[in-house]
DNA sequence: GTGTCTGCAAACGATTTGCAAATTA
DNA sequence: TAATTTGCAAATCGTTTGCAGACAC
């Protein structure tokens, strides 16, 4: 399954110096087109059947080379597996606590600088929200 | 390693109608006298040495038990691995990036209630915070 | 004695690594 | 042809589970 941003998704991979392959557009692409906040296995069982030679190695190896170059933000809002965003912007995820959906609720949380204490310097910040969503509550 | 807040671990668990067996009860007190946010493995290494026929599994069962009737919170700031804290307030969590150490660093902070989208019913928040401590600036 | 608790060993699931084959420049 | 990339299999690591013996009421 190929994104319909295939433009889109070769400039961006150019931009941070990554070869486009087929297999780093289509996980790039995938993450670009569904905003699901997926894991890496539910990547690589989304892709699968259009890509049968995929393998899981590489869509771990490729998430986890988008997210050192800044591409793509991974997301901790479960124990024990990492979800993956392609919006890089700080914002605040919501996790549905009934259908397990993850959804982006709101832009970034300012911290108030005079409660971070004296010394602490501050470089990234996530929040979490869990609760139930307009479908399920 | 006996807590020195013998009674103080002793009245808590038996509010939570757990019995306090020695191994609860240095698991409890550990987690009362080290505000380090410990692993489950951190905690079984501090305690193996004076408990030597303590196992983990025992400090996994027990800290799953702490969680589940809410005498102790559990925190997600990294992937991979569970850590814990006998502070069940909800409030934000620093972790150095440089050291690794895990601070609290201030009281909840309050999401704007406007800015939740129409229909969601939100449960429970947790903020993390990366950057560097005092000691490692 | 009956039910709970403990702890060993094995299972488990997400992720990483070693390495050789395949692909690309 | 040299360098990169892929993908299989095995390893790793945190955590959970099965179960038998030990312990508490």
């Amino acid at each position: 399954m190929v994104s319909e941003n295939t433009a889109l998704v070769t400039q961006r991979l150019l931009e941070k110096n990554i070869r486009p392959s087929l297999q780093r557009m289509a996980v790039y692409g995938y993450l670009l087109d569904n905003h699901t906040h997926p894991t890496a296995d539910a990547i690589y069982s989304a892709l699968s059947p259009s890509m049968p030679t995929l393998s899981k190695t590489t869509v771990y190896n490729t998430l986890r080379q988008f997210v050192d170059c800044g591409l793509v933000q991974s997301v901790t809002i479960e124990d024990g597996e990492l979800r993956y965003d392609a919006d890089t912007s700080n914002h605040v995820h919501f996790k549905c606590v009934k259908c397990g959906g993850i959804y982006d609720v709101m832009e970034k949380i300012e911290l108030p600088p005079e409660k971070i204490p004296q010394g602490f310097s501050v470089e990234k910040t996530q929040t979490n929200v869990w609760g139930k969503c307009s479908l399920c509550c």
